[in-house]
DNA sequence: CCGCATCCTCATGGATACTG
DNA sequence: CAGTATCCATGAGGATGCGG
C-alpha cells in the first residue's frame, strides 16, 4: 500500500489524497502567484527539505495539477500550475478566509514573505467590487502589493506597474486587519505611514467599515 | 518542536497547522453533517485507527474546531463542531468541487458512506435557487438523501421528514454525476430507477442541462 | 549555481490488544 | 462505549553529495 490513500469514494478524501500531504498546498500557493523556479519554491515555502520538495512537484505533476516547462530566459526548469491546479484557488481561499482568527493572535517569531499577503488579500478581497475604480498600494518589507478595484472584482499584483500613487506602508498583520475587515482605513492609516490620496483607499478597503463608522 | 508547524505568517499555512493533519478534514466533515458519537466518527472516517482518532479530536477540541459535551440520550460523549468550526464548510466544499474529476475516474474498490454524498451534494448544489420549490429524494444503499430547493438556495437533509415522493436510487456516481452536471436528468434516470415526477427533478437538477437540451 | 538523489535520525501514523 | 497502551512501519527533517 504505498502511496497512502484514505481509500473513500468521497470528493473531500480523494482531493486530500492529491493535494492534503504535507507542503502540497503550499508549494500550490507559491504557484498560485505564477510559476516558479525550483529555488523560488524553496525560499518560497520556507522550511521543506530539498528531497521534499522535489518529491512533491513529481506527485504534483504526475495527478495533474503542477506541470514544468522550460524557462527560456534563464534556461532553467519552471513550475506552474495546470489549469485544474489553477482551480485550487477557491480552496485555498477559504482556508485563508477561514484562518483569519489564526493570524491576529498565535507566535510572532512566524516568517513572512509578501507572496503570502498577496494570496491572503486576494482571498479576502476578490469578490469585492466598486462602481468607481481604484488602485491602491500595500508596502511591506520593501515591496508593493497593488490592489486594483473595479466594477469586476478587486485584482492583486506584486510589484505591479505602473506605482499606485495612494500608498499604505504597514506591518502584515496589520494590512490584514485592514482586509478583512478588522480595522477600518483611519485605524490602518494610524498604525503605518501613507502618503497619497485616502479615497482611494476608502474605495477599496471601505466596503467592511460602514458599520463601524456610522458614527462619522 | 513538538507539534509540528510551518511556522509561516501565512492563513494557509496556519489553517493547515490546525486541520492539515492527516484525518482532521474527514473528522470534520463528518461533523459537518451532525454532531455524532465517538464510535460514529470510527465508522465514518472507515479506516482510522482508534488512537489517531482520540488524538485527533483532542487536538481538534484544543485549537476550537471541535466541542464536546453530554448527550442525555444515550448518556455519552457527543462531538460537534463548533462555530467557528462549522466555518469549514466553504474550504470542505471548494475541496469537494475541485475533486469532480477524481470522482469520474480511480479506484472503483474504495469504500462509501451516504454520509459523504449529503456533503458532495450541499457542496455541489448549495448555491443553487429556483423560483419555484420542490424537493427529491436520491436513495443511495437504501438510506434516501433529500434535496431541497428554492428561492433562498438548495439543503441537503437526510433520512429527512416527510419522505420526499419523486425518488431515483442509483449509484453514487450517478448521483455526483447528475449533481455536477456531467448528466442530465434524462441520463441519471435511465441509470437507475425512478418513481415519482420528472418535473421536480427538473426543477432541482435542471440548473446545468440547458446547454445540453436545447434539442429537445 | 540549480535541481535533485542518498543517507541517516527521529517524529508520526497505523494496526491491534487491552481497559475503566 | 470511548478511549489507552504498545509496537512496528512509514514519512518528515536535515546534511551532504553530485552531475549538468
Amino acid at each position: 500500500m504505498t502511496k497512502r490513500s484514505y481509500g473513500q469514494y468521497c470528493g473531500l478524501a480523494r482531493a486530500l489524497d492529491v493535494v492534503g500531504g504535507r507542503w502540497s498546498l503550499l508549494i500550490v500557493r507559491e504557484l498560485l502567484v505564477g510559476p516558479a523556479r525550483y529555488s523560488d519554491l524553496l525560499a518560497g515555502t520556507s522550511g521543506i527539505a530539498t528531497n521534499l520538495l522535489s518529491e512533491r512537484l513529481r506527485d504534483l505533476e504526475e495527478v495533474g495539477v503542477v506541470e514544468r516547462s522550460l524557462d527560456r530566459a534563464s534556461n532553467g526548469v519552471l513550475f506552474s500550475l495546470t489549469p485544474w491546479g489553477s482551480e485550487l484557488r477557491d480552496a485555498v481561499a477559504a482556508l485563508v478566509r477561514w484562518s483569519t482568527p489564526l493570524m491576529v493572535t498565535g507566535p510572532q517569531e512566524d516568517s513572512f514573505r509578501t507572496n503570502w499577503l498577496a494570496v491572503a488579500l486576494d482571498a479576502l478581497l476578490h469578490d469585492n467590487k466598486a462602481a468607481v475604480s481604484a488602485t491602491v498600494g500595500l508596502e511591506v518589507q520593501n515591496r508593493i502589493v497593488s490592489v486594483h478595484i473595479d466594477d469586476t472584482g478587486t485584482h492583486i499584483a506584486l510589484d505591479g506597474e505602473p506605482q499606485p500613487t495612494s500608498v499604505l506602508r504597514a506591518e502584515p498583520a496589520v494590512v490584514l486587519g485592514l482586509a478583512s475587515g478588522m480595522l477600518t482605513v483611519e485605524q490602518a492609516v494610524l498604525a503605518g505611514e501613507f502618503r497619497g490620496d485616502l479615497d482611494d483607499f476608502d474605495i477599496v478597503f471601505g466596503q467592511f467599515a460602514g458599520a463601524l463608522r456610522t458614527i462619522a
